[in-house]
DNA sequence: TATTGTTATACTCTATAACTATA
DNA sequence: TATAGTTATAGAGTATAACAATA
């Protein structure tokens, strides 16, 4: 048993409001609605992963891989937003798990290429379906015809 | 000049998209869109609040400490969703900015009751329009109406 | 010169656990 | 016994800076 928010990094604080309590200003304001909104999602997140050592960018990492095989981890961090540095250590965990592996680059000698392997590709698959399933139910409450528009308005906020 | 990304926690990831990277199932997850969109909240958050030292869970303590005078550290981390120690430390900092003050609490000699100080009342209100301008920003291309919905549907999803 | 990967180092945030004083 | 605040410590994640190899 893994002792809650140790292993995978800071734990999903609660998402429940505590009673009594004045929210003023924040009830108004679309950033703490995402902040809130956030934190259910990673709960569904944690709640499809579990046991999986699988944090939302190493999910993000083993998808963006999977679908762009040979990239550079200058590029992996770029999609991450995260520093050469960091995409190195998610690399190197990735590595170390045997979900992808690094292949000299054919063109450059300075840079690798990332590849999934077969285990790699197998987990990635059935993340793909828990984490999808969970992401459904996290509009547990929303119609489908609501989480399309949820999604739209979202991209069109982040655009 | 504070270099990006230092003092005041994790430097909000970018929130643009790599040209020529295939992003699969990601661009189906509301979690993705949330994440996404919520770096894009941050980022208008930070443009807000530049130079005050300010991050979203000071910011939120600011505004619950305002609304409910009084109130103890365990419960404040209790509403931000931090333990003890953390709202601890949270307190120390609003204290040592002479934004907020302890005061013994009259009923229970153990707790302190939490109070803003004329200089955090001052503060909280320049920082709630700011605040509250750019998170109107933040949905630029959305219409009110769509605001209202996006705001909706987040409620709705972390019910 | 510029870029890739790497290494070293530091900082923020959060957590748990143990301690104290009160309840 | 249980709770509030505190202190000490640890871990995850990210950042910057400097280095070697390569472009």
């Amino acid at each position: 048993m893994r002792p809650p928010g140790s292993a995978r990094g800071p734990r999903p604080t609660s998402v429940a409001r505590v009673p009594g309590i004045d929210y003023d200003v924040l009830d108004t304001l679309l950033g703490y609605a995402l902040r809130r909104a956030q934190i259910a999602a990673f709960d569904a997140f944690y709640r499809a992963t579990a046991g999986h050592g699988i944090t939302p960018p190493r999910f993000t990492a083993l998808v963006i891989v999977g679908a762009n095989p040979g990239l550079s981890q200058t590029v992996l961090g770029r999609v991450l937003g995260i520093a050469r540095s960091g995409a190195m250590l998610l690399t190197d965990w990735l590595v170390r798990r045997k979900l992808a592996e690094r292949r000299p680059h054919p063109e450059d000698r300075r840079s690798w290429g990332l590849f999934l392997t077969l285990r790699g590709e197998s987990l990635l698959a059935d993340l793909k379906r828990t984490v999808r399933a969970h992401d459904g139910q996290l509009g547990g409450t929303l119609t489908e015809t609501q989480r399309r528009t949820l999604l739209r308005l979202l991209r069109q906020l982040a655009e």
